[in-house]
DNA sequence: ACATGTATGATTGTATACAATCATGCATAA
DNA sequence: TTATGCATGATTGTATACAATCATACATGT
């Protein structure tokens, strides 16, 4: 339903701000409003029923984001996402998830690791039944709880940020049915070593998890969707 | 009027809205609004000779980058950085600088090359000389020489966020000058693991030098001036 | 025909007006 | 005394008015 459960309920509880903003966002990373478009403030405005101060304020924030970007005094435009630029994050991602899962081993509760179990055999069930859709949230759902477990705001909100900004290819890499399976054999090998409190062993397989998703989006589409031309040799 | 379009391009980068965003920014970082501090919209906007608008604005923007927080209907308050986040700011770099060497080393130019080795000579001169500023100055310039050569956009984002968000406790650390000799020499290694082409030793050495730059740090009074009560066991 | 200047409309940038909300302090009653 | 309710002021949230800027098209002169 929705992928950032608690930044939104707290944004929507109080504010326009927080909704105009997450509802600009989802339907950039949705597709709705597609790479280079151009984003015109009054007709955003009217689509969500608010002035133009709420979208500006939406916009600047997304323009951290590296969602749109705002040329001054003519517009902003949605941000393409380059396949370089992906191959990018997920280099990083491996590094920064494999630090994440071994903190998380030291610091993890008793609740998220239970929520982790939780969400590992969800999302084998789903896998079984073809059920895309909560598939992608559980997918998110399981790395927010690493985020969450390693303690850490600067590493969480690092990550997150990565993390939301290849959503939009991550979505249909999940609906593949094979890379399913093979997802959830990943997170349970993660979960058994922060469970095992093994940090090295879960550093290494969160690593890898990484490195495995990239290849497999490589081979599936990436160069098809994003292709921009350049840096085609995808080691990783 | 093209004389002036001009001029303005060259004079401030990202016009009015990134003035107010960075000197906000910066005013924060600098330690002139500290932790806790509750910035008022009108107050700010006075100081900068704007209104409510772009300062609101800027506040989006740096509560998403976590340097305030936004309660509705309240204000903003400072988020401060404890000693934790520093921590493991510098565990991240660790990772990511030394990602950075990594590619540096394949895609480093001439010029790139160049610059690097001018800047460490120029750093052994002024460091044999104590000139304080000079250090900083220089220190900064090479980390910033690293992340162009890796020639990746979106690495070169995250550390430089990273790089500016420990900044202000940086500055003290060069102005001692047996870490700015070793410093030097850490820079110096890095450097000549790039020019032979060893990609790995250039990672080894990047992310050696995070670490002895963190252990330094920790043990030269980042206790004493971000203290946050916690997390006195600082290993990296 | 081509280049240049200029009028025009559209859009963003900023300031301000007004509404909603919150904190504070005081008055009042148990 | 203590708790409750309300008035008041301060501050943020939103809408709108106005200024600055840019793109387009058309007119004019060569």
């Amino acid at each position: 339903m929705n992928e950032y459960s608690v930044k939104k309920e707290v944004n929507d509880k109080y504010s326009l701000r927080g909704r105009v903003f997450h509802r600009i966002r989802e339907d950039i990373l949705n597709g709705k409003y597609r790479e280079n478009e151009e984003l015109r403030e009054v007709a955003i405005g009217e689509e969500l029923g608010v002035s133009r101060t709420p979208v500006r304020e939406a916009f600047r924030q997304l323009e951290l984001e590296g969602l749109i970007h705002i040329v001054p005094n003519k517009g902003a435009y949605v941000t393409g996402i380059t396949s370089k630029d992906v191959r990018d994050i997920y280099a990083m991602r491996s590094l920064l998830e494999g630090l994440c899962a071994r903190w998380a081993t030291e610091h993890i509760t008793e609740e998220q690791m239970e929520e982790m179990e939780e969400n590992i055999y969800l999302s084998e069930f789903h896998a079984a039944k073809g059920h895309a859709e909560q598939l992608t949230e559980l997918d998110s759902r399981f790395h927010e709880i690493l985020y969450e477990a390693s303690d850490s705001k600067m590493l969480k909100h690092t990550l997150s940020d990565f993390h939301e900004y290849v959503m939009r290819i991550r979505k249909q890499t999940l609906s593949d049915n094979t890379r399913s399976v093979q997802c959830n054999s990943e997170h349970r090998k993660i979960m058994e070593a922060i469970k095992a409190k093994d940090a090295e062993e879960a550093e290494k397989q969160a690593r890898q998890h990484m490195i495995n998703a990239y290849h497999h989006m490589a081979e599936h589409g990436l160069g098809a969707i994003y292709d921009s031309g350049r840096e085609k040799n995808l080691k990783l």
